[in-house]
DNA sequence: GCTACTATCGCAATTCGTTCTCAATAAGGA
DNA sequence: TCCTTATTGAGAACGAATTGCGATAGTAGC
C-alpha cells in the first residue's frame, strides 16, 4: 500500500498542481495526528515543528486532501469543522457522550446492508456514509 | 398528541423561563417549514410575515428547541447548521447527493439494533443516532 | 542549468455565522 | 398595580473561513 505522501503527491500531480513543501508539511502534519484534528490544531503542531506554515495554506490545503480521500470531515462541533484521516484506515463510526463529549470509534457491518438497500431503492450510486450514535457514557450515566 | 405550542410552554415553565411572543413565534414558524431549515430561513419567514423578530432571539431560540425535543441538528452545511422538527415526525435518516445536494430521507429498523449492540458493548445510554449516506443521485450519476 | 510563466505562498483584509453587550421593555409574582 | 428581573433588539465583537495581492518559487521548455 502506497504512503500517504505518495497517495497525495499522485494527486496533485493528476490534477496539475504543484507540489510544494508547505502542502506536505500539511499532509504529514495531519498523518501525525492519530485521532481527530481541526485546523488550528494543524497549525500548532506545525508551529512546534518550527515549519513556518500560514493558516490560510492549511485551510487552502484541507479541500485537496477531502478531494483525494485521504480525509474527512468528522463532526461539527465548538464553532468549527473537526476531520479524521481515513487513509489506510478502517471504516467507522462514532459513539458520543452528550455529557462528557468523549467519542468512541466502532465498526458495524450492518450498515452496507443499509447503504446497499437505501441505494437500490432511491437509484443512488453509493460512495460512503457517517453514522453518529449518541447518549451517555458509563462515567456520565452515573450521576443522574 | 399536544401541539408543538403546547410542549414547548410546558418546557418552558418547567424551566421557571418566560412565555414570550417572540419566542412562540419562532416555534411557530419552526413548524410552518416541512423541511429542513436553518436561522436565515426562519429569519426571512418571520420578516415576510411582518413580525419583528431579531436574529439575536432567534438564536437564542434555537437551544430551547434543541432542549425541549422539538427541533434537532440535521447536518452542517455552507457554513452553517441546519436543523428540523422531530416533534410529531418518525425518527428518519438521510440521504444526500454529493453533485446537486438533494437530501432524501428514509427509515431503516435496522439502526435500532445497531444502536442497542453499541450501547451494550461500550456501556453508553443510547438516546438516538444521526446517520448520513452519502454518494451521487439517479440524475447525477448519469454524467459520468 | 537557465529562463519564463504562473501557481502558490504569507499576510492582511474581508466575509459570514454566531455570540455578546447594554439600555429599554415587558412578563409575571407579590 | 407595582416591582423585580428575564428578555428583547440593535449593533459591536468575535472567531472561523475565504480572498486579494504582491512576493516567492515550482516546473516546463529551451
Amino acid at each position: 500500500m502506497k504512503s500517504e505522501i505518495e497517495v497525495f503527491r499522485k494527486f496533485i500531480r493528476n490534477k496539475g498542481l504543484r507540489k510544494t513543501p508547505e502542502r506536505e508539511q500539511v499532509v504529514r502534519a495531519v498523518f501525525a495526528i492519530h485521532d481527530h484534528f481541526d485546523v488550528d490544531e494543524l497549525y500548532v503542531l506545525l508551529r512546534r515543528q518550527n515549519e513556518k506554515i500560514s493558516k490560510a495554506t492549511i485551510y487552502r490545503t484541507i479541500p485537496l486532501l477531502l478531494e483525494s480521500g485521504l480525509i474527512q470531515e468528522a463532526y461539527f462541533e465548538d464553532g468549527h469543522l473537526h476531520y479524521e484521516h481515513i487513509y489506510g484506515h478502517e471504516h467507522h463510526c462514532h459513539l458520543r457522550c452528550l455529557e462528557c463529549g468523549k467519542v468512541i470509534e466502532f465498526t458495524e457491518e450492518i450498515v452496507k446492508e443499509v447503504e446497499e438497500k437505501v441505494g437500490e431503492r432511491y437509484d443512488f450510486l453509493v460512495t460512503g456514509h457517517k453514522l453518529e450514535v449518541y447518549g451517555h457514557c458509563g462515567k456520565c450515566k452515573v450521576h443522574k
